[in-house]
RNA sequence: GGGGCGAUGGCGGAAUGGUAGACGCUGAAGACUUAAAAUCUUCUGGCCGCAAGGUCGUGAGGGUUCGAGUCCCUCUCGCCCCA
């Protein structure tokens, strides 16, 4: 016997909050009896703002988590926060808060937030990626990187802002090559810097066995890699009355014969040996100019090729050919060996160089059965493969051996050789920065690069520092940082000021969790093997290529210095949508539509926002945010909790079933079915409108009899099990107003008796020529031959069929009959 | 330019090749109330019809099929990724 109450979330959410943190409910311990099931979302930057896209985002996520630790699984839900990064330092640097100071306020903050949540965290693994007993592990990391040559320093150009005299991330270039904050144009800098060797894992990365990811981020990766095979021919120089050699890598080696132009990126060493006298002036001009831009204006299609003929000359070295050396921006360093073979009549980008430049264009492809024709005439350049013409001894080479034939004569003679190119490059991982990880090495005079030695981790990032805008990290000019000895020799040395990438951070956090408090290792083995690798990963595609990449790379090489021994991070990856404003448009405060999900948790409660969050719609789909929508899901909570009381207040269940105890029965399995099905494929939205649904009908019969059966609270109390996943607090509340002990949350997830999971009845529709003209309710258990007899004895259908032959009469089980009838 | 995803009522969205529009929002009418809110009931794709019912209808156009929102082809538009 129970009073009844109104629903107020309010109460009911702190209280249970409070009551699972007390009992550690949802930390996983790693001694369970229970299979561990490693369950992951991408944690969040410590904004100090816990917005509608989190909540979108975990939602969904806590609920698949608390699915599954109802189907008995200890589940591992860790929660974190990627606490490195630039805007702290803005912070800092603007209102002269301390970086760390803000950061750890927000983090303060935001934990408070995500406990409003009620979501099943396992606070007790929290990492905090700032603090010095996780940037010590990252900076431990580093170090293995590099005693394996995996970690190496070298000169690689930066983006620059001459106005703020700094380097800039990639993401603070805009789209327009200008600095975010000041807009002027950002332009290269040539600065030493440190690199991951990323590259070296490129072929094992385009492999995916054993996991299941969408198919579409495991392509951008692909594509991201770019791996392309071809050969790499080496062209002959006459330097100084020197013979050199310059390679160039080329995918379609048969058609070389075709070159009329060479050209080398403007930053390639030979463009200074090469150039003679007279073009010096004209290509230091265009050198500077390229400086200048950024890679994405440079590779634009729309922008029109440019460059400048260096009054250089190299020998085509199978064909003997003597051909004119260009500069053009459109080559990059950083690509191939940063020069190519200009080959106008098979490659769009040299066919619109050469006739912006009036270079000759030489056909030596030509697809089967086409005619000759003038290349002068061509609009475009002809890229698919065919039979080498005007190619000396391989003419008539054909589509399938022209390539190899070509790249086999390379190789014997000994000018070139068969080559796969990928697009990866290494990694930049040295921020001229202050808020990240100090890199651990010391430059001593003696002794060159010295890599910290582990006992003297962690390189201790000082909490306070000066901000200046030299283009410089602040660390440069904190001496008590900077100034240390060689851990060789002794002899004063300097430290490395610059700081490691947030990537990296992020690249191994998901290693931490399994072993948050060891201060003896990054993690044990031990622990390792109980929780990795992860079984199922949640968070958006933007981050398909760059934090997926890398995590990748980085369990690959530790796997293979020996440190973990498997080779994917994350097994099953799923990717939520976006939640957008209230206008379809992606929120954002320019647009003014932004929400604030405080605001609807004051008037609502948790359990309502995770619900609503949830209901939205497809869970990789997103969709607006539409406040008058909550009222739905608020509606149903209350509808259900109103339902579940009034039906307790009663007193007693009765002991007698009713005749319309089997139906209840039938609806219970049923919603078990489809809420199951539906979390199994976190399809969210359908399985609360099943709950819906069974709710409305249980309704609908809340005053008759049936409604004091066991069976009918039996069907109330599936429900709270059903809905616990996606509104813990509701449901945890009802659980023990009637009567139960212990949490709902620990419960196991309700079964289904397939064989009552359909009705005794079904609605047979039935069709003249595919028209649903009737619909009669008939036993589940009828036979084909009996439905057929129906139908056609129908009186209605014999109207439609009228004196028209029947030619065919379709039977589908369960569905329908269709009579196909044509002219008399 | 290439690749991917998508387009269903006033809105968000449901639909193993088989009853299009579940569930929810909005709106309308009614009940309760001094009144309002909340709650409850009924209705809510277009057109024709008093009704029964008919008819059209899933971005556009074709095709396959007894039957297409679903499969195939062409196109339009939107979003994402790569260039």
């Amino acid at each position: 016997m129970i009073t009844r109450t109104k629903y107020s979330p309010k109460e009911i959410e702190s209280k249970w909050q409070a009551q699972w943190e007390t009992e550690q409910l949802y930390h996983a311990p790693d001694n369970s009896p229970k299979p561990n099931f490693y369950h992951l979302v991408m944690f969040p930057y410590p904004s100090g703002d816990l917005h509608l896209g989190h909540w979108y985002n975990y939602s969904p996520f806590d609920a698949y988590g608390r699915f599954k630790r109802m189907h008995g699984y200890n589940v591992m839900q860790p929660m974190g926060f990627d606490a490195f990064g630039l805007p702290a330092e803005n912070a800092a640097i603007k209102r002269g808060v301390q970086a760390c100071d803000w950061t750890l306020a927000n983090i303060d903050t935001m934990r408070k937030q995500l406990r409003r949540m009620g979501a099943q965290w396992d606070w007790q693994r929290e990492v905090i990626t700032c603090l010095p007993d996780y940037y010590k592990w990252t900076q431990w990391l580093f170090l293995q990187f590099y005693k394996h040559g995996l970690a190496y320093r070298t000169k690689a150009p930066a983006n620059w802002c001459p106005s703020c005299t700094t380097t800039l991330a990639n993401e603070q270039v805009l789209a327009d090559g200008t600095c975010e904050r000041c807009g002027s144009v950002v332009t290269r800098k040539e600065i030493d810097q440190w690199l991951l060797k990323i590259s070296a894992y490129a072929e094992e990365l385009l492999q995916f066995s054993g996991v299941e990811w969408p198919e579409k981020t495991i392509t951008m990766q692909r594509n991201w890699i770019g791996r392309s095979e071809g050969a790499e021919i080496r062209f002959i120089a006459h330097i100084d009355g020197k013979q050199e050699e310059i390679p160039v890598f080329t995918t379609r080696p048969d058609t070389i014969y075709g070159v009329t132009f060479f050209v080398l990126a403007p930053e390639h060493p030979w463009v200074e040996k090469i150039t003679t006298p007279e073009h010096r002036a004209s290509v230091d001009a265009y050198v500077e100019q390229t400086r200048r831009m950024t890679e994405i204006e440079r590779m634009s299609a729309e922008k029109g090729k440019t460059g400048v003929f260096t009054g250089g000359y190299v020998i085509n070295s199978v064909s003997g050919e003597k051909v004119p050396v260009w500069i053009a921006d459109y080559v990059l360093m950083g690509y191939g060996a940063g020069a190519i073979m200009g080959v106008p009549a098979h490659d769009q980008r040299d066919f619109e160089f050469a006739r912006k430049f009036g270079i000759a264009i030489r056909e030596v492809i030509r697809v089967q059965g086409e005619e000759a024709s003038d290349p002068a005439t061509w609009t475009e350049a002809k890229e698919a493969l065919g039979v080498m013409v005007n190619s000396g001894p391989f003419d008539g080479t054909g589509d399938d051996e022209a390539i190899a034939k070509v790249t086999q004569y390379i190789q014997e003679k000994g000018i070139g050789k068969f080559m796969v190119t990928y697009r990866l490059r290494d990694w930049l991982i040295s921020r001229q920065r202050y808020w990240g990880a100090p890199i651990p090495i010391v430059y001593c005079p003696e002794h060159g690069t010295v890599p910290v030695p582990e006992e003297q981790l962690p390189v201790l990032l000082p909490e306070h520092v000066q901000f200046k805008s030299t283009g410089e990290s602040p660390l440069r000019y904190e001496p008590d940082f900077l100034n240390t000895t060689c851990p060789i020799c002794g002899c004063p040395a300097t430290r490395e000021a610059d700081t490691l990438d947030t990537f990296i951070c992020s690249s191994w956090y998901y290693l931490r969790y399994a072993d948050p408090h060891n201060s003896e290792q990054a993690w044990s083995m031990h622990t390792l093997k109980l929780w990795l690798p992860v079984d199922q990963y949640v968070g958006g595609v933007e981050h398909a290529i760059l934090h997926l990449l890398y995590s990748r790379f980085f369990t690959k090489a530790l796997r293979d210095m020996g440190y973990l021994d498997f080779a994917e991070p994350f097994t099953r990856l799923y990717h939520q949508g976006m939640v957008l404003g209230s206008d379809g448009q992606k929120m954002s405060k320019s647009r003014g539509n932004v929400e604030a999900p405080d605001v609807y948790l004051d008037k609502y409660g948790a359990d309502t926002v995770r619900c609503y969050m949830m209901f939205i719609g497809p869970f990789d789909a997103g969709g607006s945010f539409k406040a008058e929508n909550l009222e739905g899901v608020w509606r149903f909570l209350n509808r259900f909790w109103n339902l579940v009381t009034d039906s307790w207040v009663e007193g007693h269940a009765s002991k007698a079933e009713t005749r319309e105890s089997g139906a209840i029965e039938r609806l219970r399995n049923k919603t078990i079915k489809r809420v199951t099905e539906d979390l199994s494929e976190f399809r969210f939205n359908t399985a609360l409108a099943a709950l819906m649904e069974c709710n409305n009908a249980l309704i609908k019969q809340q005053n008759e009899e049936v409604a004091r059966t066991v069976t009918y609270r039996q069907a109330l109390e599936t429900m709270m099990q059903l809905l616990a996943p996606m509104a813990p607090h509701i449901t945890e509340e009802l659980w023990h107003l009637t009567g139960h002990i212990g949490t709902i949350h620990n419960t196991d997830w309700p079964v289904y008796d397939e064989a009552l999971t359909h009705d005794e009845t079904f609605t047979l529709v039935i069709q003249v020529n595919g028209k649903v003209r009737e619909r009669i309710e008939v036993p589940a258990t009828i036979s084909e031959n009996e439905a057929r007899t129906i139908a056609l004895a129908n009186e209605r259908i014999a109207s439609f069929i009228g004196e028209a032959t029947v030619r065919k009469v379709i039977y589908i089980p369960g569905r329908l009959v269709n009579i196909v009838v044509g002219a008399v």
